[in-house]
RNA sequence: UCCCCAGUAGCUCAGUCGGCAGAGCAGGUGGCUGUUAACCACCGUGUCCGUGGUUCGAGUCCGCGCUGGGGAGCCA
């Protein structure tokens, strides 16, 4: 017999035939002549409730049920005379998997955040991140689904990279020379003698690959994990993340903050509407005005803000800040968060950056001063999307090239796509642990990815 | 990397002025009960993060270190 899962016993209409049913014990109570058991098998939120009669032949094995323990269930399916569930399922065999004894550091009560960290091989089978895991995943297949349903091409860029990627971060290096006895040329470590023939590295970003596929079908996106080993210490970010970068042809900035906002919007649509469970769960318990700032989103349109702009509001504000605000000053947190947070009370995105503070690739506006970047900030998260219209005109490039410091020579493939039918383009990179963080109130980075990555921290 | 805070039972935390180490929950035993964070009674639980110092005496005060958290920088 096939094991149903207690998600589908849960929403069916009515009793199906007998059942059966796998998963781990959430609690137990004892009554006089049964005993009620919570099982939960992680395809929902909820359990489902197992009576267990005391003519059961294991009857006294399965009073030692405790919480943790794994246990399979052949029984039938009754609507309940108690308060809280509408289905309950009367046990006609309980087959134990295994008991799990009560070292078991999950107990039926609240924990920190901080302690399921430690056990985060376990903080999956509690209610709170079992929920931020699916939706992760719904959130996952949204991303797909959007961009499918727009014909944009999905593209797998290197994880494995040869250039020092636009300096984006701080790199990892991937060698298979041996780090305590390397082979040496004029005393430094002999990269030729490595395993790619030159130093290699992880990832910072996939855009400059994004783009030349983007100079090839047209609209694409990369959806993947991205390296960074700066040393920061923070709630919002991990050495190890997932990115989100789609690339567009023939697309300038005014269209890319339009693909930008309709992307977020649709995504916490699709939460709203497809993790209602999981999501009640962060409203009631993580943070109370969840469902109304996710509402804001959705339904307001996004505020459009130039860089300049938003530097006179802050001078305007009367407000004192740390950090001075003057025109090439980059925007520093608490400048975003007052902006989003107590100015406009909902996203904003800020564009057409001083130069100066922004890279390369981005393109030089008519001005010569500021180029055009945008970026979008969401209360509470702050910038959670950072994007811009490429850089198309050779010249421009390579003089911007030229001014940061950044290798022509090494960059000879991605000067190639300039000289060979260039043509306006733009992107953007949402960084997907943030955007959980947005949708569930999640206020810690490592409390939205499975096995987080931060300076000093890889277990697991 | 910088600033601030914390580390005491399996978990969450209290511990006053430096003077015998505490509670709730979890666990165990018994009872009661279509219960649902079940309930009631009883029982056990310690490298007080480590290290050096001050003191008759340190969980408590001081130095150094480690770990965790909050904030900042860097950024997504």
């Amino acid at each position: 017999m096939k094991r149903t899962r207690i998600k589908t016993i849960l929403l069916s209409e009515k009793a199906l035939d007998t059942v059966l049913i796998k998963g781990w014990v959430r609690t137990r109570r004892d009554s006089k002549a049964f005993s009620f058991i919570e099982l939960n098998d992680g395809s929902c939120l909820n359990n489902i409730q197992v009576i267990a009669d005391d003519l059961l032949k294991n009857y006294e094995q399965i009073k030692k049920l405790s919480t943790g323990s794994s246990v399979c269930v052949k029984g039938t399916m009754h609507e309940s005379p108690g308060k809280g569930q509408k289905w309950e399922i009367h046990a006609i065999k309980i087959k134990i998997i295994q008991i799990t004894p009560d070292d078991f550091p999950l107990q039926k009560k609240r924990h920190t955040d901080e302690f399921l960290r430690t056990i985060s091989h376990l903080r999956p089978r509690t209610n709170k991140y079992g929920a931020a895991f699916r939706i992760r995943s719904k959130l996952s297949f949204a991303i797909h689904k959007y961009f499918h349903d727009l014909g944009f091409t999905y593209v797998h860029t290197p994880i494995i990279t040869g250039s020092d990627c636009e300096g984006a971060g701080e790199l990892f290096q991937v060698t298979t020379l041996d780090i305590n006895n390397p082979p040496l040329s004029d005393e430094k470590s002999d990269y030729q003698k490595d395993f790619f023939g030159k130093q290699a590295n992880l990832t910072v970003s996939g855009q400059l690959e994004g783009e030349l596929f983007a100079l090839a079908l047209g609209d694409i996106y990369t959806f993947g994990p991205t390296f960074r080993s700066e040393n920061s210490n923070t709630s919002r970010h991990a050495a190890e993340f997932w990115m989100v970068e789609p690339e567009m042809a023939f697309c300038n900035l005014d269209e890319d903050m339009d693909s930008a906002e309709n992307f977020i919007k649709f995504l916490v649509e699709f939460a709203i509407k497809n993790c209602d469970q999981d999501l009640e769960l962060f409203a009631k318990f993580v943070d109370k005005n969840l469902m109304n700032t996710l509402e804001t989103i959705v339904s307001k349109k996004f505020i459009r803000l130039p860089y300049t702009e938003a530097v006179s509001i802050l001078k305007q504000s009367g407000k004192k800040f740390n950090y001075d605000v003057f025109f090439g000053a980059d925007l520093q947190t608490e400048h975003e968060r007052f902006l989003a947070e107590k100015h406009f009370k909902q996203p904003v995105i800020i564009y057409d950056y001083p130069k100066t503070i922004k890279p390369f690739y981005m393109r030089v506006n008519d001005d010569e001063k500021t180029v055009a970047a945008m970026d979008v900030i969401v209360p509470r998260i702050g910038e959670i999307i950072g994007g811009s219209q490429r850089e198309e005109r050779l010249e421009f490039l390579t003089h911007r090239m030229a001014e940061t410091g950044i290798s022509k020579d090494d960059y000879w493939w991605y000067l190639d796509s300039r000289r060979y039918g260039s043509v306006e383009h733009s992107g953007f990179g949402l960084g997907f642990e943030r955007l959980i963080m947005m949708v569930t109130g999640i206020t810690n980075i490592r409390d939205v990815i499975p096995f987080p990555r931060t300076p000093g921290s890889i277990e697991f």
